[in-house]
RNA sequence: GCCGAGGUGGUGGAACUGGUAUACACGCGGCACUCAAAAUGCCGUGGGCCCAAGCCCGUGCGGGUUCGAAUCCCGCCCUCGGCACCA
């Protein structure tokens, strides 16, 4: 047999662009459904078919949607800035923006190859000024209220993309980007108070649907451990030490302190000098940590080490007792107070160190061999001997608030965010320094201290009003709000420095100009914005653009929209950003909210993790292994609708699945059996049988793609068709519900087959066929006779039977089991089982 | 080490709140069509024993609860993902 079907995708493709199917209605009486993609980047290689899967998710369930009646909001747009478009420029010369154009438009061609549903009027780019602008203004909106902070320290530098790094895109001492081994480098930064919002980021979470592995790394991330700051004074310095510990209830057990290399009481010894014995040692030490990367200091494998401060001793606030000091990278500088009570007996940790210099332990909780981290009873700890940890932890902490030596405290593992590059191709920062206004504000500084907490109000000093986020950092002023966009001025060089400045830098012209403050001469800041900045907030754009197709000031004229379209419904994407985009997305978000911009206090209220494809075998795709598959192959040799099928039918949609070819093979297959049954279409007679058999379809493609299941909605797509083959002819209004049950999965094929059976296109203008359960109702069903419940036989029976009904026969039915033994029990289950125990 | 997810045929994977394990598909084998191949159609396909009817065993391993366990409980093993000296 020939193939009958030859479906012109493009065809209808332009009539569903021209007849604007799949275009959001800017006003309706409908309910909104918002179903998000997360967007790409748009690379050079283009897209591979991993990518696709999300998009294809997102593209049936928008058809399905719609369908139901509502009205869906499905957009497209690119995350543009960033690394590997400015390292292409670099190599060639280009600006990265053509390189950008080049991508998306290759890009867009192959989603719309896919005859994905988007509505294209309202695509964002995040390069593009008019998007970007935005983005400068919610940076200044943050850099006003005081949440971001210019700030000289040590932080993750690349030395390979030459830039500085966020936590977040540290990947086990490695860079996110380009896997070189992070170093430390103290540079200038401007750094997001993510921190003020750890908290609510972790209690929020609570109320989203989101899978539970995502929740969970964001809590991880967050790391909240609560616990008390104690004070351990230091008489020969008159001077005290703060830790923090989770264990309170261990405090007489501490033998010694360990304070970082970093910490500030270290410098003080050393510049102090004399007085302690083994200063040059100590001074070594220092200084080795000091050369020491991060991988190297976080090594877990490497012996504890560390150098005694001699002759220095701290005083247990409790129990009085003088313990030496010690100095040691294991602890960190930027955790807690920077130092902490060691307590050998129950932390691991404490225990190696103590175990390798020979420093005393003793135990404090009962409870196993030591080093033991769990609760017991608590020993040796004078008044409080005999409680249970857990209570002694409260009763110590009270104690040490009475006697203002220590109080409860929360730490969080969650650093700030350091949000600037030193790289070309990204925001421009709408911050400018000036002289004048620094040492205006410097004069007065010590006044303005006293307000900081009256967050939200402006200062008058010498007749000019400066806002907090000015106030904190003196001589950093803001933009006017109209000035904004901000451009990326032309450069010759790319290039970044990898001075720890940026190539902006260089640009004397675009460098100098006034400050909108005072109108004296000041210089624009030179770093751009993270990779990360244009994502936390696209989501907005999508819905600005159903107000004005243009993204204009100010935010107030868009409050209708948020109202109306916010939060999103669904978000589906990779796993890969747990802990980095959707982190700073719901910051971003909290903040708008706390502003008033934006009506919700989360962006996305339910989120899908696509499993990974894999290439041949369960082999990660890549192009170095040369198993690469691109859609348009696919598109090619089977048709888009073919493969929009496998991806969904691949397997669970969260899990990562092998691609094979034969797989794909099986699709065509399936659609050409279809096409073959629109010919038994007819007037025929009512069938009862094949009636039951399309509600049950219905109900469960229904509830199947409400809940990601798109392979068992294909499978029974496919039972339901071979179910059809057996037959001689088919109901035409069967077959019709047929069609649009497969038509958001095969939409070109769907449109097609709506045509030949008669139909005026598009199918996507009809209702999603409605779910009859009395249709879907057995009236005979199969009862399983089991013994033992072990399934003996089965037996026809009306729906609805009961145990008495059908006892007698069961027992026949399977007597050869239970003819020379005693019934004891009998076991039945409506429409399931009747199951006979015996003896 | 800690946290999370998961181990089901030759393969991808189904199985509702415990109730016929292996749906749907791929692959494989046989047959039909054909000069032949491809395509297509039909039949078969977890393992073992058996001429057969039938029986036994089977969801990573070992126990348990139950009339009945892939599903629940206890103890292990393995794979993948994340975090990693966070006091």
């Amino acid at each position: 047999m020939d193939r009958k079907m030859n479906i012109n995708e493009k065809e209808w493709q332009e009539f569903w662009k021209k007849e604007g199917v799949f275009k959001t209605e800017n006003t309706s009486e409908k309910p909104k459904f918002y179903c998000l993609d997360m967007f790409p980047y748009p690379s050079g290689e283009g897209l591979h078919v991993g990518h696709p899967r999300g998009y294809v998710a997102t593209d049936v369930l928008s058809h399905y949607k719609r369908m139901r009646s509502y009205n869906v909001l499905h957009p497209m747009g690119w995350d543009a800035f960033g690394l590997p478009a400015e390292n292409h420029a670099i190599k060639t010369g280009t600006h990265p923006r053509k390189a950008i154009e080049e991508n998306i438009k290759r890009s867009k061609e192959q989603l719309g190859k896919m005859g994905l549903s988007y509505d294209w009027d309202r695509e964002i780019n995040t390069t593009d000024p008019e998007y970007f602008k935005w983005t400068q203004w919610i940076f200044l909106r943050m850099f006003k209220e005081g949440l971001a902070y210019e700030d000289t320290l040590p932080i993750n530098w690349c030395p390979s993309c030459k830039t500085g790094l966020a936590n977040e895109e540290v990947v086990s001492g490695l860079c996110e980007r380009c896997d070189a081994g992070v170093e430390k480098k103290n540079i200038r930064q401007w750094v997001l108070r993510i921190t003020e919002y750890a908290d609510r980021l972790l209690d929020d979470l609570e109320e989203l649907e989101w899978p539970e592995p995502i929740k969970e790394m964001q809590r991880n991330w967050i790391g909240r451990s609560e616990g008390a700051i104690i004070e351990f004074s230091v008489p020969d310095f008159r001077a005290s030490v703060e830790v923090f510990t989770t264990r309170p209830d261990t405090l007489f057990g501490a033998t010694f302190l360990v304070l970082s290399p970093e910490h500030s009481l270290v410098a003080e010894v050393l510049k102090r000098g004399e007085e302690i014995e083994n200063i040059n040692e100590i001074k070594d030490y220092v200084e080795r940590a000091k050369n020491k990367s991060d991988l190297e200091r976080t090594d877990l494998s490497k012996e504890k080490e560390g150098v005694e401060i001699k002759g220095l001793v701290a005083v247990n606030p409790l129990s009085g007792e003088r313990v030496p000091v010690w100095v040691a990278d294991y602890v960190l500088g930027f955790y807690g107070k920077g130092g902490i009570m060691s307590v050998p007996a129950h932390d691991e940790r404490d225990y190696q160190m103590a175990a390798k210099y020979g420093l005393k332990i003793r135990e404090f909780v009962k409870g196993g061999d030591l080093p033991y981290e769990g609760e017991g009873k608590m020993v040796n700890s004078g008044e409080f001997s005999g409680m249970d940890s857990q209570k002694g932890r409260e009763k110590v902490v009270d104690r040490l608030e009475e006697e203002k030596k220590g109080r409860r405290a929360v730490n969080y593992k969650l650093r700030d965010w350091v949000f600037s590059r030193q790289r070309y191709w990204g925001e421009p920062m709408p911050i400018v320094f000036c002289e004048e206004c620094c040492d205006r504000i410097k004069r007065y500084r010590s006044d303005i201290m006293e307000y900081k907490d009256a967050q939200g109000s402006t200062f008058d000093i010498e007749g000019f009003q400066y806002n907090i986020g000015e106030l904190r950092n003196p001589g950093w002023i803001s933009m006017q709000e109209d000035d904004l966009p901000l451009a990326l001025p032309e450069v010759e060089k790319y290039e970044p420095t990898g001075t720890g400045e940026s190539p902006l830098a260089l640009q004397k012209e675009w460098l100098s100009t006034v400050c909108p403050k005072c109108g004296n001469e000041a210089k624009r800041e030179t770093n751009t914005m993270p990779q990360w900045a244009g994502s936390c907030w696209y989501y907005l754009a999508y819905v600005m653009k159903g107000e004005s197709e243009t993204l204009e000031f100010p935010i107030s004229r868009y409050k209708e929209r948020f109202k109306e379209w916010m939060p999103v419904d669904i978000y589906v994407g990779g796993a890969e950003h747990a802990v980095l985009h959707l982190l700073y997305a719901r910051f971003w978000h909290k903040f708008l909210y706390d502003v008033g911009a934006v009506p919700t206090k989360e962006p996305f209220l339910k989120l899908k993790n696509q499993g990974l494809i894999m290439g041949e075998g369960g082999i990660k795709m890549s192009k170095s292994k040369g198993n690469v598959i691109s859609p348009d192959e696919v598109i090619e040799k089977y048709g888009a609708d073919v493969l929009r099928l496998y991806e969904m039918f691949l397997g669970s949609f969260e899990d990562d699945v092998a691609w094979s070819e034969d797989g794909v093979n099986g699709m065509r297959r399936f659609l050409d059996k279809v096409w073959t049954l629109s010919e038994k279409v007819g007037d025929t007679k009512k069938d009862d049988h094949m009636e039951n058999s399309l509600h049950k379809t219905i109900k469960k493609v229904t509830d199947d793609i409400e809940n990601f299941k798109f392979n068992t909605a294909i499978s029974a797509l496919m039972s339901l068709g071979n179910e059809m083959k057996e037959r001689r002819s088919i109901q035409r209004e069967a077959f019709e519900d047929y069609i649009k049950l497969l038509s958001p999965f095969v939409p070109h094929f769907c449109e097609e087959l709506w045509r030949k059976i008669g139909n005026k296109p598009s199918v996507f203008y009809n209702e999603w066929p409605q779910f009859k359960e009395e249709k879907a109702k057995d009236t005979l069903v199969t009862l399983v006779v089991q013994v033992n419940g072990k399934v003996r036989s089965q037996m026809e029976v009306e729906s609805g039977t009961n145990k008495e009904d059908v006892q007698e026969r069961a027992k026949k039915e399977v007597e050869k089991w239970i003819k020379e033994k005693k019934v004891k029990k009998t076991v039945f289950v409506k429409d399931k089982l009747i199951n006979f125990v015996t003896e």
